[in-house]
DNA sequence: TCAGTGACTGACC
DNA sequence: GGGTCAGCCACTG
């Protein structure tokens, strides 16, 4: 793994979403310069679990659904990290989605 | 090198 | 308003 190549950016903006926010895939993808590599930033979330560092439980997909849910351990460690954090879900998905939503474009 | 795959998204029925 | 389809890009065998 390069310290230079997409994933470690995806990495890099992933580490920086604050406690109790949430962000999407395409919202890291447009920040990172390409809006259409939505797909490539959940691979590279794939890729995370060996760095623990990165809260990848953070990253949803744009409506606020946990699609990744079942990459983690159980069926609901997502689900609990978040509500832990103060982010309500409600059927795999984030209550109040936009009101938790980081955008990484306006806020670095 | 080529084809398959995926934690997505936007456009269309 | 909900389900489908087709691009999208990086990684793997």
């Amino acid at each position: 793994m390069d310290n230079n190549s997409f994933f470690y950016k995806v990495y890099e903006v992933v580490k920086k979403i604050p406690t109790g926010r949430v962000t999407s895939y395409g919202a890291i993808a447009q920040y990172l310069g390409s809006g259409k590599s939505a797909r490539v930033v959940g691979w590279a979330m794939n890729a995370a679990h060996n760095l623990p560092e990165v809260p990848a439980h953070r990253v949803v997909n744009r409506v606020g659904l946990l699609t990744g849910k079942h990459h983690f351990q159980g069926t609901n460690l997502m689900q609990q990290l978040l509500e832990n954090e103060g982010v309500l879900i409600e059927a795999n998905k984030i209550v109040h989605f936009k009101k938790h939503f980081w955008d990484p474009n306006e806020s670095l």
